[in-house]
DNA sequence: TCAAATGATTTTGT
DNA sequence: ACAAAATCATTTGA
């Protein structure tokens, strides 16, 4: 990507800094050199100068190894020939004094370092983009912290988009940037230590022609990491980039929607049906839902919410799936019950509704609609006729089965949500039409005139007093 | 290919 | 914070 360029950029700025430091010494070596025109590459003059003018020959003299230096910091270095002539300069008998003298004057530009740079402060961007990296699991350790990563992306991303056959390829995809992100860094890093040493190689061969202190070493490998690690600082974030473009193709959850399976909607229904009164489970029947079908707790609410919008929006459209569902836990709620009065009649043999024992057999039909018809065949009498106080009186009684004051036997299954499902049976059959008749209790499905449920302020319990006998508080399911 | 169904998200109200 | 309502984006079945 944009390694080398990087790269150069760097190298450029290095070169620049180095610049710098040349053009400061060309201006110095300007002063004394003035008038001068010596050409590179020129053998050192002889030691001394020609004619007796001692000043004037001398002064030539040092013009010409200045001169020489340059043109030395001016041409390549990888010439053997160089070699020879740095060697001849380094042991030019001028040389300390013009040395001495190039310290004199770097003390006197008071060049040296100013103000050390204050030891850079943690860059606030570059921790963002560290934070992140390593809550990607891209950055920190090694394998193992995808799935963490992945697990903490799926919270934030709404706690839905659970562990499925997506996030394999998530995850794949995850490694791959893992992989690009620190083959890359090691490279930057690589490179970084290798032009450090470079550097330094450099500066300590020329800190024998020119005084260099160990701070101003130090500094330009500040400016080299300084350097490098902005470079660093693009390729995290790019990183960053990529790992968000992945996370919403892969996690985001209306992308990637799958339905629920056949059983999971079938649990769900179930159980809203039989608490069509109250369609609010309470956080550990979500919790129980999710876990019978493999779903989060975030998705039996969407669910749930979904479903009462629905339900209510539309209830004609929903009837037939109600009274099915309302069937079959009828079934359930006939064999729990069978078993609680058998169980309870042994043990107490004055348990009321004895009339309510139904015989497994009795409901060995092979369609739902079946069974509902004989369901409500069951409560409306062969006759066919419905009276409504009745069936009040009835669900009084059932009620009377798990209400607080039955101290027999425990009822086994949810007896409350079978009362439930059992009206609901009931109103869609013969007291339907009943329900106009002023008995809220009666109309279906729970909702009160305003169209809400009719306790929706409490999912878990409490009874209101201002509802009908056969109000269901449901959530003690089991 | 299309409409219906459906799971998820966003907006709004309390 | 939670639920209703509206909406979005996808799946499914004809």
């Amino acid at each position: 990507m944009s390694f080398s360029i990087c790269v150069a950029q760097c190298t450029d700025s290095l070169a620049s800094t180095m610049d710098d430091q040349a053009r400061i010494m060309q201006s110095i070596g300007g002063v004394s050199l003035a008038g001068h025109s010596v050409q590179g590459g020129m053998p050192l003059p002889p030691p001394h100068g020609h004619d007796g003018t001692d000043g004037d020959g001398r002064k030539q003299d040092i013009g010409d190894i200045l001169h020489q230096i340059m043109t030395i910091t001016d041409q390549s270095l990888d010439e053997a020939q160089a070699k020879n002539r740095k060697h001849g300069l380094n042991c030019h008998r001028m040389k300390p004094a013009l040395f001495s003298v190039l310290c004199e004057i770097k003390e006197k530009t008071g060049l040296s370092i100013r103000g050390a740079q204050e030891e850079d402060p943690p860059d606030p961007q570059l921790m963002r983009l560290d934070n992140m990296l390593l809550a990607e699991g891209v950055a920190g350790p090694e394998k193992g912290g995808g799935s963490a990563a992945a697990a903490a992306a799926a919270a934030a991303s709404g706690g839905a988009a659970d562990n499925s056959i997506e996030h394999s390829d998530y995850r794949a995809k995850l490694t791959q940037i893992r992989q690009i992100y620190h083959t890359e860094l090691e490279k930057y890093e690589q490179a970084c230590n290798e032009f450090t040493t470079h550097v330094m190689n450099l500066l300590r061969e020329q800190s024998r022609t020119r005084p260099i202190s160990p701070k101003e070493i130090e500094r330009m490998v500040g400016i080299i990491h300084r350097k490098f690690s902005s470079i660093q600082m693009q390729l995290k974030q790019s990183t960053c980039e990529a790992v968000m473009i992945l996370r919403s193709r892969f996690l985001d959850a209306r992308r990637k929607r799958r339905n629920f399976s056949k059983q999971a909607t079938e649990i769900l229904n179930e159980y809203f049906y039989s608490h069509l009164s109250n369609p609010y489970p309470s956080e550990e029947a979500k919790e129980e839902l999710a876990k019978k079908c493999s779903i989060t707790v975030s998705q039996v609410s969407n669910w749930f919410g979904n479903k009462r919008i629905r339900y209510k929006k539309n209830i004609g459209k929903f009837q037939e799936e109600a009274n099915l569902y309302a069937a079959k836990t009828a079934v359930n709620a006939a064999h729990a019950a069978a078993a609680a009065v058998q169980n309870s009649q042994a043990n107490s043999p004055t348990t009321p509704n004895s009339g309510f024992q139904m015989k497994d057999e009795e409901f060995q039909l092979d369609s739902a609609e079946s069974k509902n018809t004989l369901l409500s065949n069951m409560f409306t009498g062969s006759s066919g006729s419905f009276s409504l106080p009745n069936t009040g009186d009835m669900f009084l009684s059932m009620q009377s089965l798990n209400g607080d004051s039955y101290q027999g036997a425990q009822v086994g299954a949810n007896v409350q949500s079978q009362v439930d499902t059992l009206r609901h049976v009931i109103s869609q059959t013969a007291g339907y039409n009943d329900a106009l008749a002023g008995n809220t209790m009666y109309s279906p499905h729970g909702l009160n005139a305003n169209g809400g449920w009719q306790d929706a302020t409490t999912p878990s319990s409490v009874i209101s007093p201002t509802e009908g006998p056969g109000s269901v508080h449901s959530d003690t399911s089991n």
